[in-house]
DNA sequence: ATGGTAGTGTTACTA
């Protein structure tokens, strides 16, 4: 089985290409984030005519997650236990979409930017990735051979060999201790990061400006957690940023993870 | 030259 997380920026925008690259990719499970569409704007059919099922969650043009699954898609659930909520009035984002997907449990999420260290977007950030570590510990807790993949866009660079230059990132979000402090909490919770001993050195997002991806300044943002019983069925992880070349390309790669 | 690109949807906001 082979499932795999990507970051779209917009689905209606990027259908062709996504539909395209589900095809020649051998993917039985997709999880995407920022679809950019409410759910009666997703484009559901495309993904049907091509044998996927499609869950999906969006509530407006902002975030929006899916899981697209040629092996059945079950029990999905809307946000995790505990996930906090913004804005005024309080209410849950379109961030966390679950479903159960040829026996593996499959999270897709868009963990928040947190825009600045001094914005309430970090502290919201923040929080949310400790509501996920519980959250985490609590379902292995239950089940202990739980067979769990957190996908998605962590929007955290865990390590300094993460983006291209630590320098351009003095003062600035998804290097701040606190942020990798709550992604290792995660991790710690027992979902390993089963991409990176697979892909040294490599990224999965370069910014749309100043010509980041030619350039070769990108950043490692877009993880698959998996829990210890997945973890040890993985064979073999790519990262595949052919599909972020050319006309069209979402700012971010798609992340593949091959299980035995 | 305080920049650049992309998407949604509106002349701003998010990333």
């Amino acid at each position: 089985m082979r499932i795999a997380t990507w970051n779209v920026n917009s689905m209606r925008a990027r259908i062709d290409r996504a539909v395209a690259w589900l095809e020649r990719s051998d993917i039985d499970v997709l999880a995407v984030q920022e679809t950019k569409a409410k759910d009666e704007q997703f484009p559901t059919a495309r993904f049907e005519e091509i044998g996927y099922q499609v869950a999906h969650l969006g509530h407006s043009q902002w975030n929006g997650v899916a899981i697209i699954s040629r092996v059945g898609i079950e029990d999905v659930e809307l946000g995790f236990p505990g996930m906090p909520s913004w804005g005024d009035p309080p209410a849950a984002e379109a961030r966390a979409i679950g479903a159960t997907c040829g026996g593996v449990r499959i999270w897709s999420l868009y963990v928040p930017n947190g825009r600045t260290l001094e914005d309430p977007h970090l502290a919201y950030k923040l929080q949310w990735l400790d509501a996920l570590r519980t959250a985490g510990q609590d379902w292995l807790a239950a089940d202990p051979q739980a067979q769990i993949a957190l996908v998605g866009d962590w929007n955290v660079a865990p390590q300094d060999d993460d983006v291209w230059d630590m320098a351009a990132f003095e003062g600035s979000t998804h290097v701040s201790q606190p942020e990798r402090d709550a992604f290792h909490g995660v991790v710690d919770a027992g979902f390993a990061d089963v991409v990176r001993p697979h892909t040294p050195g490599a990224f999965t997002y370069w910014d749309y400006t100043q010509l980041r991806f030619p350039k070769k300044q990108g950043m490692r943002i877009d993880f698959v957690l998996a829990s210890p019983v997945l973890a040890g069925r993985v064979k073999t992880a790519m990262i595949d940023r052919e599909e972020r070349k050319g006309k069209g390309a979402s700012d971010h790669a798609p992340v593949i993870v091959e299980l035995t």
